[in-house]
DNA sequence: CATCTCCGAAGAACGGTGTTCGTTGCTTAC
DNA sequence: GTAAGCAACGAACACCGTTCTTCGGAGATG
């Protein structure tokens, strides 16, 4: 066939577009697209992750990318399992369950707050990806080894990740809001403080009591109320174990 | 000046547009967008309620509503607090503080899961609406009276805030994704179905616990996790009280 | 009563969004 | 050597929140 004979570079001729110059695009991939959404959602947050931001960022069109993904909310399920992916997970030990179970989620929050308003996707979504279903396996393991009856590791499982995907998404919100050239925990300090001011010009007739103990609802360090939290879902959680048979 | 001169009602030249035959509108006001915001909400859901389509229902364009409300943001958070000024408060009796705490939190999950999935504007906001504070202030003023210390209480409005938030958001946000011609009872029954068939679909080596208690992870009525979880943070939080002098 | 000044209402536009359609051009199988 | 399949892509559609600018009527002022 003539018409792939390897011919020489002849110049474009006049009025035909180049068509493609040189097109040596690495061929895309679901794990590149999911690799460089997660970038974006590092560096800028998930409102960012658009479309047409990744595909930017890959050098293309928005387009391009559904023939490897059905559209945004595959996308943002893909990037969630791929986060879930480095939680480390607790081989069992039935005497600690309580402890492993409080670390366990620790961890979980940890990992997802490092990817900043990602929990937002978990929440209200059945976890499917193989990852996510390898950290609900632990969960259920551990409480399973404690003696956690399965109806109530079943309820257990879900109330915990609702309180997971709260608390990180309370946690990194405020942060998400801050404008992309200030620096968000300083912006954040200042939106304390006003809040701070808000509550203390409050009429102290109609709110007494959130008057009289804004300092008590102001001092609320992430960390810390998620420590108070989790202590009450877990040893709640322990106070429905069947056989209470302590070694001692 | 001639051009403001009260000149008779001359027939509209031709070709030329009728500007505005009869403009008897009613005044626009914050709270009638309000109003109007609220309807948009219930019929389809928090998503559906943009700028252009509460202006459209008021019959004006987007850039009216500009006038009575700073934005999208403050257009949601007004929306909240009218929701939540519809949450009945009760009036604190120190013998029965759990159940009362009880029954408030199923009182604001009632009126928040009545209002389609406006709990996402909840979720990570400082309540700083007039009816939220009224109901902060309830929650508090029922933990003080029953000897939780501030500082306790100060967290555990918190928790149980994020707790309700979450709780409604995923009672509704399943019946928000039908698409909008379907009954979004009948769809949600249909996906649960295909939950079911993944789980029991799954390989049992790698997931043995899951694969081993499909039925107690999908029997979870939203009203039992709910009931479930909240008694855990009741019972939690009632174990911090200082000075357990009950009469009997 | 005439005039001026304000301010709410609104049209048009800007720069974004997710998604779909139709085409192109390469690769592979026959 | 030819045909088929399919990834890549440009363009377009229907939206979104917000801003700019103008317009017109109502109240204030003389």
């Amino acid at each position: 066939m003539a018409t792939t004979r390897p011919e020489p570079e002849l110049p474009t001729p006049p009025g035909r577009k180049p068509r493609r110059t040189a097109p040596p695009r690495q061929p895309l991939t679901q794990e590149f697209i999911v690799d460089t959404a997660i970038r974006v959602l590092d560096a800028e947050g998930l409102e960012a992750v658009t479309m047409r931001r990744v595909a930017q960022e890959l050098g293309t069109g928005p387009a391009s990318l559904y023939a490897h993904v059905s559209g945004k909310e595959e996308l943002r399920e893909l990037m969630l399992d791929r986060v879930a992916a480095e939680i480390r997970l607790p081989v069992p030990d039935p005497e600690r369950w309580q402890e492993q179970l409080h670390e366990l989620a620790s961890e979980i929050r940890r990992v997802f707050t490092s990817h900043r308003d990602i929990a937002m996707v978990s929440m209200g979504m059945v976890p499917t990806g193989p990852h996510l279903l390898d950290v609900a396996e632990a969960q259920l393991a551990l409480m399973r080894a404690g003696g956690v009856p399965k109806e109530i590791a079943g309820i257990a499982v879900d109330t915990l990740g609702m309180f997971l995907d709260a608390g990180a998404i309370e946690d990194t919100i405020h942060l998400t809001k801050a404008p992309p050239g200030a620096d968000p925990w300083e912006y954040f300090q200042k939106y304390i403080g006003e809040v701070r001011a808000y509550f203390n010009a409050l009429p102290p007739d109609r709110y007494p009591v959130v008057s009289g103990m804004v300092d008590e609802l102001i001092a609320m360090d992430g960390e810390q109320r998620f420590e108070f939290g989790l202590g009450l879902l877990v040893r709640g959680i322990a106070s429905y174990v069947e056989d209470e048979e302590r070694p001692g």
